[in-house]
DNA sequence: AGAAGTGTACTTGTATACAAGTATCCAACT
DNA sequence: AGTTGGATACTTGTATACAAGTACACTTCT
């Protein structure tokens, strides 16, 4: 929504764009290959023009990264990317927290507590805990109604997917992370701005440091 | 440095989106104008795959709009995008704030004493004063070193530029940046993080109040 | 044998030709 | 006169052909 393509103008290059986009968060584009112009051309059934154009927006993403000697590979897996990721979601969360605080309908308060609701009935079931969490952030997102913050939260939130596979879902998270989501609904119904953006800050900086822990111990991501 | 392109190989594309942004920056191409393309190739003296090329990246950053219809046009001047733009520029400098405390050293913090030294000694002329209180965010951007951050930054920054000529400079106002700046320095040399983060983003609200209350006077920016 | 130089194959960058879709303008008809 | 139809000119999207630069391998010379 808040895409620079509103629409997506059904033209190859956008479908290339949602393919290789896919295929990078996926790592079904290994991090560190090299993507080669006239092969993926041929792959995806297209000429090199649509191609090179969904290339391009996606180095402009980062989901690319142009090589100083001119070759395009996808970016190699960091612990300390995923670091500067959180960190900077933290910072939007807790934005969009304070915004939502000055924006919030009744309406939107029990679109909220419903969320919240529902993720305390299924906490048992980590996909539908996990979905429920995204929900919440989305609908304060759109609740703050910045779009700019919008946008950028959702560069990042493609970057952090490309590490999901890292991320555990341990049931003790869940309860925690359930618990900050109460507490930061409450906060944002007492339109306690401060309070909100620092539940959210804090949510989210939890969020970086267990999955951090958990990183460094499997010791799978490079670099 | 954050920037997807880390060396601008000299390529047309380049050169042709360089000189693009400079010309929407400066309002040499109007906003709400279209772009056509054999017409702008022809004025760059290239072809139209490199122009597109530029013009692309550029919508990426939102420095253009795709249309619905198809067209491309250089995006109008609001309000609303000025107060959403302060707004997530208070929570970066917040952040990049907040990680400065954690990382500067004793050379960082003389370089930032220094900056605001030559600040204050320069406080009457407007735009030298504006010049450091430039260098001082970028020197805690740097002293952040937090990629991400940096580059929503720049981004961010890019966007607010276009509405420079409505921005004052009023004397008041250069003495109040300068108090703030010597708040958040004097935070960061304190290592106190959450001061530091609040200085920050109180200090860009500020601005941003400031500039609202500039522009609705004058009345010049529709929307 | 090792190193250097040359040639070949392949890469990306650019120009141009072509196709498809859209708006505009004029004419003809109701 | 207003509206509708069609033809034309122009837009963007795509493919392909071409150019320039790079890396690699092979050969040759010391």
């Amino acid at each position: 929504m808040a895409d620079p393509q509103p629409q997506p103008r059904n033209t190859g290059a956008h479908v290339v764009y949602g393919e290789l986009k896919r295929q990078i968060l996926s790592l079904e584009l290994k991090p560190g290959e090299r993507i080669y112009e006239p092969a993926m051309a041929t792959a995806l059934q297209v000429s090199r023009t649509p191609l090179r154009e969904a290339i391009r927006r996606l180095i402009s993403e980062s989901l690319l990264e142009q090589q100083a000697t001119g070759g395009v590979i996808v970016p190699v897996l960091d612990q300390t990317a995923i670091s500067e990721l959180y960190d900077v979601r933290a910072a939007l969360e807790s934005l969009m927290a304070r915004e939502a605080c000055a924006n919030a309908t009744e309406a939107d308060l029990e679109e909220l507590r419903g969320i919240v609701a529902r993720n305390a009935a299924l906490v048992e079931f980590a996909d539908e805990a996990m979905k429920y969490g995204v929900a919440l952030h989305a609908a304060i997102a759109r609740i703050a109604g910045n779009s700019w913050a919008q946008r950028f939260h959702e560069q990042i939130a493609s970057q952090v997917e490309r590490y999901r596979y890292f991320t555990n879902n341990a049931p003790e998270r869940r309860d925690e992370a359930l618990a900050n989501h109460r507490l930061l609904v409450d906060a944002i119904a007492s339109k306690d701005a401060e309070k909100a953006a620092k539940v959210a800050f804090d949510h989210v900086i939890g969020a970086r440091d267990e999955t951090l822990r958990v990183i460094s111990s499997t010791g799978l991501v490079i670099e």
